[in-house]
RNA sequence: GCCCCUGUGGCGAAAUUGGUAUACGCAGUGGACUUAAAAUCCAUCGCUUCGGCUUGCGGGUUCGAAUCCCGCCAGGGGUACCA
């Protein structure tokens, strides 16, 4: 696009490409972009010391360095951060800025498995790839803190924190130094607790610690660590051939990544006991600023929910008298309502059951076998062989069968048989409920194909008409389709003759039962959350090892500090073992249990040498991204993760005035889909890090802020296949008239469709095709200007020119296009010009602050179209332009700065300050409106008296025209903006 | 099903949070420069039957509503046997 003939300083691309990479080379020599630290290596920040200035720490979700490169969706949020790190460098502030690589995990494995090369080699490549992607755009990262999560220096601190960790366990009565309660405390002081007697050693009753064999004490103190070993259903993905933690399964019980089938298995796996701190982890989200939609997202998937657990006793156990079952309900109010109960196929006391069905039991809750014993295994079985996709299907059939068992309602004393069905799920609450089908759907529905009474005792608001009485054993509650009508919180209970409920709302019954529950001992008050316990191991090779081997008893060992990292054995077998998706029964298999050599080792741990047994699993990638922010602070540290001084000084709770009291990074860019995985993961390793004192904020990330998504139009020829977007043309003239706009690809119609960007839709464009056609300073102009930074927007090359325009405009008010001199005047500038170049700064600086560079970049080319407009550019008026100019576009406001006769780089240039003297307004226009309508303009000065400027209204022609010649009934002066008439 | 968000010109979007709706940019239209085209520059640019009418639709509150309230419609996101 750039003709020959044009003039040899014009701001085109040729042009922008000299600049930018002349810039770049600069900023890179003289590290411009380094920022101080209080002590240590890096104490050598440019322009900034770390005594004197405010920190300011803003980074972005790092990339996993993929194989296919960016599009121009990725650099939208590292433009955005990179344009608030440059504001706040102008502000004078120390900011750090930097960016690092999250390079273990799957997606880099299976990259390594299509290419046949090593991960390592891949992920290599794949990040020096990419960081020259990111270098031609001109972002101001300190490189001297940059790294990948698989260095092995990083991997030694992951393993150290994943130590720590292991080493800890959750005190809920300690009383932090913040005031809060419940802490992580080292396992050490536990082992003192039960050696001291001051603690009963759980399921050891009346033995002392030092009765215990090493085995068994390691067993007691597996069930308090916070990473820990068990054998508990897990989600197991044979397409992938690993283990994947709850938040990697979607909604239909498929895998994240490769939309397999999942299924549950009991497999001995390392979990993280994140539930621990699921009372923290939605009570703290107060303290941070974060977008309400990502809070409601974690409130959501921790779920907590308050109600009792209750005991129940239970008849016809086939060992013993004496069985329980333990229920837990959100609803202790509706007990008088239970007619059954359910528990989960996994459940224990499923073990329980008779080798006789009791006389009268219904041929259908049987399931056609011959006792309860063999319906029960049989049901068992049947439930296992489905995959989690089966169970996600939804409620449409409600399948189960009856234990053979009985429960005793403590509040009636009514018998209720006890069924085990899917429905009820093992791993929330205790794996068993209470069913009262006068109050639930799900237990209606259930009750409905047992044949099972209902009994309702609650009288829904949204049906007033009948009393308590009325209620009791009828049921007026049920539509014509045959589902509940819901009962809301302002409902009224029913009790009965041992606990009096009637006309209590619900929650005041429900606090009333759990009283009377405490009372009797057969119950108390409980917290239960949906969130579950972090499944931590993957069967994977491309991840951390663990820094656990195990000894011949298989007991597990930490290996001391001193011997990490743990590192991966440079294998060429580095492959997982996937099977057929949809083969349930078959078992995980980790790809270094395949390597011998480096699976048995022996060591010394203090003792002597002896042979031990490697943990072959691997941590899931979520493990390097839960705490790479804080390596930032202090990259190259051997002593520690992060020096505590230099977190404190970066992060701790007063170290900006806009951190709140979590402290944390002040902030944090990236896309939405990370709000239940790594913002959860990473804020529960921030507060063990934070309990253990490792750390002085309590959170890891003050601001987060998710950027919208870049979309993307795709076409499709007349079959359906994709053709290139870049070669499709609009039908000119069409559109104007409501019609569906058209297009032509190679003179046959192409059929548009809205969504994603990707290699397959052919709509694919680069930043590389972007430095190409326009350089990095549109580019990145382009991507502020499009809109809100928060809304996903489509991309639209040809729009970029508008951006091109202004910076080409810009230069030519500063530049003669034939000589590259100056051409401005010194002259001062006219009253005009100097109102609008302060209000343009007053707010422009309030727009960057609000992070609306949409909005900032519109008001800086009204200011420009004005100086164009000029006769001669005078310097003070262009100055402070390109000074604001500098975050977005930092190479042409750099050599615009350079050109207008300025030493010294732009990057730590002050950003300009209004003059309060032009900012007031002497003259205004005060609108008339009649009737709330616009009727009429009047010029006043800004401080008209309001009895001036209503009756200058009230004489305007057409206001008199609008009342007919009657006196007006109310007039509403706002001055000097508004006068409103209101016509008789 | 439940929870949340969003609907403004042909398009991306502004609107000091209840006070002149459509800033800025793209596309379009007319003109200048040019042998011509591109690029560049200048002007114009919601609809209109010229009375007015316009912020997805229908109501309401108000002197005044894109903004607040109620009820719809459409699109997007989250979540779902969680007891």
């Amino acid at each position: 696009m750039a003709g020959d003939n044009q003039p040899q300083y014009r701001y085109n691309a040729a042009l922008a490409q000299k600049i930018e990479t002349k810039w770049q080379k600069l900023w890179d020599e003289t590290g411009v972009f380094d920022a101080a630290n209080v002590s240590g290596a890096l104490t050598d920040g440019q322009g900034h010391h770390a005594g004197s200035s405010t920190p300011y720490f803003a980074i972005d979700m790092f990339p996993f360095p993929s194989g296919k490169g960016l599009h121009v969706g990725h650099p939208l949020g590292y433009i955005a951060t990179d344009m608030m790190s440059r504001y706040h460098r102008m502000k004078g502030e120390n900011v750090l800025h930097a960016i690092a690589f999250d390079a273990f995990g799957l997606p880099a494995e299976q990259y390594a498995v299509q290419t046949g090369q090593h991960p390592r080699v891949t992920t290599e490549e794949n990040i020096a790839n990419m960081r020259s992607q990111l270098h031609r755009m001109g972002l101001s990262f300190d490189s001297r803190r940059s790294f990948a999560t698989t260095d092995p220096q990083y991997v030694r601190w992951t393993q150290w924190i994943f130590s720590r960790i292991y080493e800890s366990w959750y005190d809920p009565d300690f009383v932090r130094a913040d005031g809060g309660t419940g802490s992580a405390r080292p396992i050490s002081e536990l082992v003192d607790q039960f050696a001291s007697g001051q603690r009963e050693i759980p399921d050891h009753a009346g033995q002392t610690w030092s009765d215990l064999s090493a085995a068994e004490q390691a067993d007691v103190l597996n069930d308090f660590r916070l990473a820990y070993i068990s054998k508990s259903p897990v989600n197991w993905c044979p397409g992938l051939g690993t283990v994947l933690a709850n938040e990697e399964v979607t909604a239909d019980g498929r895998s994240e990544r490769g939309n397999y089938p999942v299924f549950h298995r009991q497999l001995r796996q390392w979990s993280m006991r994140i539930t621990a701190y699921g009372r923290r982890l939605i009570e703290d989200l107060d303290s941070v600023d974060w977008p309400d939609k990502v809070k409601a997202m974690q409130r959501n998937w921790i779920g907590e929910s308050h109600g009792a657990s209750i005991r129940f006793r239970v008849i016809g156990a086939c060992s013993g008298e004496d069985a329980e079952l333990e229920i837990y309900t959100t609803r202790p109010d509706t007990i008088f309502g239970t007619t059954f109960m359910v528990v989960s196929p996994e459940h224990d006391i499923c073990e329980q059951a008779p080798e006789q069905w009791p006389e009268g039991v219904p041929q259908r809750w049987t399931g056609g076998y011959a006792t309860p014993r063999e319906a029960v295994a049989a049901y068992r079985k049947q439930d296992e062989a489905k995959s989690v996709i089966d169970r996600a299907a939804g409620p449409q059939t409600k399948s189960g069968v009856f234990t053979g068992l009985y429960a005793v309602n403590p509040a009636t004393g009514d018998r209720l048989p006890i069924f085990t069905a899917d429905y009820v799920l093992m791993d929330y609450g205790t794996g068993a409920i209470m069913a009262v089908p006068g109050g639930d759907q799900r237990d209606f529905d259930f009750a409905q194909a047992f044949g099972l009474p209902v009994k309702y005792v609650v009288k829904p608001s949204a049906s007033p008409e009948g009393s308590l009485d009325d209620i009791r054993g009828v049921k007026p509650f049920v539509s014509k389709t045959g589902t509940l009508i819901g009962s809301s919180t302002q409902a009224t209970a029913v009790g009965g003759e041992r606990l009096e409920l009637d006309d209590l709302d619900v929650k005041h019954a429900a606090s009333r039962v759990i009283a009377w529950l405490e009372e009797e001992g057969i119950g108390r008050g409980a917290t239960s959350y949906r969130l579950r316990d972090w499944l931590f191991s993957r069967q994977r090779y491309w991840g951390e090892p663990f820094p656990i081997v195990y000894d011949e008893d298989g007991v597990p060992h930490l290996l001391p500090d001193d011997q990490l990292p743990v590192r991966l054995p440079e294998v060429p077998d580095y492959k997982p073992k996937t099977f057929d998706p949809d083969d349930a029964d078959s078992d995980p298999e980790a790809p270094l249990s395949r390597n011998p050599e480096w699976a048995s080792v022996t060591l010394d741990l203090g003792d002597g040498p002896k042979r031990y047994r490697r943990e072959t699993n691997t941590m899931p990638n979520w493990a390097g991204s839960c705490w790479y922010y804080l390596r930032y602070l202090d990259p190259s540290d051997s002593e520690h993760c992060v020096d505590p001084a230099e977190e404190r000084y970066w992060m701790g709770p007063e170290h900006n005035a806009t951190a709140g009291k979590s402290g944390g990074v002040d902030l944090y860019i990236g896309g939405v889909e990370h709000a239940v995985l790594h913002l959860l993961y990473a804020r529960f390793w921030h507060k063990v890090l934070y309990d253990l004192g490792y750390v002085s904020s309590s959170e890891p990330f003050h601001k987060l802020f998710n950027q919208g998504y870049v979309q993307a139009y795709a076409y499709t020829d007349e079959r359906g296949q994709y053709v290139p977007a870049a070669e499709v043309e609009q039908v000119p003239g069409v559109g104007t008239d409501g019609s569906e706009p058209r297009f032509m690809w190679n003179g046959k119609p192409a059929f548009r469709e809205f969504g994603k960007m990707g290699k397959s839709l052919k709509n694919i464009v680069t930043p590389d095709d972007m430095y190409e056609r326009y350089g990095a300073d549109t580019f990145r102009l382009y991507e502020m200007s499009m809109g809100p930074l928060a809304d996903s927007r489509p991309w639209n090359t040809k729009d970029v020119t508008g951006s091109m325009r202004f910076l080409q405009r810009l230069w030519r008010n500063c530049i003669d296009e034939e000589t590259g001199e100056a051409v401005i005047t010194e002259d001062v500038p006219d009253e005009a010009t100097l109102k609008l170049v302060n209000r343009t700064i007053a707010e422009v600086t309030e727009e960057m602050e609000g992070m609306r560079p949409n909005t900032a970049i519109a008001k800086m080319i009204v200011l420009n179209n004005h100086l164009t407009s000029l006769e001669s550019v005078p310097r003070a008026a262009v100055e402070p332009l390109v000074l604001m100019l500098q975050p977005v576009a930092p190479h042409i406001a750099e050599e615009l700065w350079s050109r207008l006769g300025h030493e010294g780089g732009l990057s730590h240039a002050v950003w300009p300050v209004a003059d309060g003297k032009y900012l007031g307004v002497d003259d205004i226009t005060a609108v008339v409106q009649v009737k709330g309508k616009v009727r009429g303009k009047l010029q006043v000065p800004a401080d008209i008296a309001p009895e001036d400027l209503e009756k200058q209204a009230l004489a305007l022609p057409t206001v008199q025209k609008w009342l007919g010649g009657k006196p007006p009934r109310k007039v509403i002066v706002k001055a000097p903006k508004i006068v409103s008439v209101v016509p008789a």
